[in-house]
DNA sequence: TGACTTTATGTAAGCGGTTACATATGCGCC
DNA sequence: GGCGCATATGTAACCGCTTACATAAAGTCA
């Protein structure tokens, strides 16, 4: 690295004494001593400048910013004075050195364009932010080895805990976290079983109890427009509510009239026609996320299919469009700004030190409009 | 702090020689050694007990990790086990310190649930993942003086470099950014005369363009579902290109076609109704951003308006559902994800010391679709 | 073969803060 | 007045890495 000056022998022996006495003693025009103290060649000022041009020790400027009430009145005001001419901005890197703290949290995301992981991202923001804390942010793109390598670098950048989407993760990443005795949370997910802390809805339950609502309704013929449960624990576990729900009844889905894809309104679309390719098509289409079912709705009209009376269309995840639409869309609404605002005060909790280890399970609400209704008759 | 432990007078002086030599030449199984260096009482491995158990100095292995081509083949590897065994991870802040580089580069978003502010970010992480770089992000939520909050706190945490969005920022932000010689990057906008680089969309040019398509169409009723200008320069730019559009023809809009809102479905859809609600209402209708748009679009259709053929509906941002609705919008396309991208490679750039100081236009291309067409005759 | 590179490693001084411990001063009270 | 204690400041040793400089060993070449 060039930057770094010729080495500076006795750069601590020479400076204190005479330059801080000669200070303490004259006091010259503060402009004086700070054109000196830019001119003196130093690239960044550093707290010790702000020391020397104060006229005071680096504990106590240390301490006046840290805990001021430890410094007297006069040098407080003397010292905040000197630090705003300066411009002086205290170096992270060196706090958290000394320190051994980072006041920072990672979380790993699967994604940022879903819009209730972007919601609880916000949520956990703020609510860190408020409890000064910074976010250090990671994507995993649905890849549990991108989620493992991640994650440790986030722990290099030294965050203090770590968030994590779902239960399932790399073995490399649940060993990693447990040798290091890293303190993490699963979002997203509600299963007191796995290992670690988790917050969110109990995504099985959700589904069979969304599968439940539409039994009741007298469906008994259902077709999924399935999100790929590759690598996503939660669709997985979505995906068992409903099989749950269906076993208890006796009730078989045929093969045929479940599709599997990713994400989007246009893969919605394309799922939701394969599924009704097969005649009698289902009385019930169960989606996997919000936008699957977008697109499910938006192809049933285009195909002119009466919803619901001849079609009950249901998905997941409560974002506004579901309610905008000319047929609004029965789904499941969970907060995901509780999630993201839980799992922060968990984990800050946890590090002052308060806070019980506990899993907290968010309300998973059936949100009924009007794309559900009785199965049609015969 | 009570973790800290007592004085280690002496600590230094009083390990290396015996123990390094001992190791050196005794060769003990590695298990041996590594059981005892846990014992040993230090909370956290560090390079310095990966140097002593592997025999050899702290610089050797730092090197082995930063320059593998430094040392020794059989160094190397004997020092990777050792670092495997113990589960070392290097300590991003001492790291930071020593070398000044954080790698670390911040950004500051007025919100992270807009999508394409979402994709942008997505694609900035990409960028700067593969080129070495973390992304540190935080959130204004279009409060200028929050932004500058949160920028201050992002270069107290190291950052190399800041990615802003717009080109209104507090003052306070400008002037700090300018004394502290930070590196920055106004994203979203293209206006070269402002201060700092700027990659992203001509705003104004964009909507002056969309807005001149609708005259050739023969339009001259127009209405404005507007996102509010308050603390938003690139929604300012927009009704700028607008009005500059129409003035070049001697068109008038009417202030009781006007309505402006901040975000989101419904508000497009009370929007809507405001603008209509005056006879004869507008034959074209621009928006402001996306979502507004498609509430526009839906209360249309809610209430009966035939488009196009009655009125054109245009707006701006081209997200997904834009082209999915039954009467797909015309609307202005920006790649947000080429802004990110630009915006890493252009910072990165810099910071290697490659790349001039160029602001960089990104193509907004006006995407017609079923939604606009002639003005109605009469 | 000896002076001169090159290559592999070690030594120790930083990086810019924090903080334990030492010191100095002031105050209350017997 | 002297003792104890609280308060305000200073001194300097760390935090866990990197790296300039020193050193030693192994080529290279005239």
């Amino acid at each position: 690295m060039k930057g770094r000056k010729q080495k500076q022998v006795g750069r601590k022996a020479a400076r204190p004494a005479n330059v801080r006495e000669a200070l303490v003693r004259a006091k010259p025009p503060l402009e004086l001593v700070l054109d000196k103290a830019d001119i003196e060649g130093r690239v960044n000022v550093g707290l010790r400048d702000v020391a020397r041009v104060a006229g005071v020790s680096t504990a106590t400027v240390s301490r006046a910013i840290n805990d001021p009430r430890l410094v007297s009145e006069e040098l407080r005001t003397r010292i905040d004075s000197v630090i705003r001419h300066l411009g002086w901005v205290p170096d992270g890197a060196a706090r958290a050195l000394a320190t051994r703290r980072s006041a920072t949290i990672g979380a790993v995301f699967p994604t940022l364009t879903h819009g209730d992981f972007a919601r609880a991202i916000q949520a956990l923001q703020d609510e860190l932010t408020q409890k000064g804390y910074t976010l250090l942010l990671a994507c995993s793109e649905y890849k549990p080895e991108q989620e493992y390598r991640q994650a440790r670098k986030l722990v290099e950048r030294g965050v203090e805990a770590l968030i994590l989407v779902g239960e399932a993760h790399a073995p490399e990443l649940t060993d990693f976290l447990l040798t290091r005795k890293v303190l993490y949370v699963n979002s997203f997910v509600y299963n007191p079983k796995t290992h670690g802390t988790c917050i969110g809805p109990d995504n099985r339950k959700a589904l069979y109890r969304l599968t439940k609502y539409l039994i009741d309704l007298g469906h008994t013929r259902f077709g999924l427009v399935a999100q790929s449960t590759l690598n996503n624990d939660r669709a997985q576990a979505r995906l068992q509510g409903v099989h749950d729900a269906l076993a208890e009844r006796g009730i078989a889905i045929q093969p045929s009239h479940v599709a599997e894809g990713y994400w989007g309104i246009n893969e919605g679309r394309q799922l939701f026609r394969r599924v009704v390719a097969n005649k009698p098509f289902p009385t019930a289409i169960i989606c996997g996320n919000a936008y699957l079912t977008v697109g499910a709705m938006l192809e049933s009209q285009a195909m002119g299919i009466r919803v619901p009376e001849q079609m009950s269309i249901v998905g997941y995840d409560d974002i506004e469009i579901m309610n905008e639409l000319p047929i609004p869309i029965t789904t499941v609404r969970v907060s995901s700004d509780e999630v993201g605002r839980r799992a922060a005060r968990f984990l800050v909790g946890r590090l002052d030190g308060q806070a019980p280890d506990m899993n907290f399970e968010c309300e998973a609400e059936i949100i009924a409009r009007a794309s559900s209704g009785p199965a049609p008759a015969g």
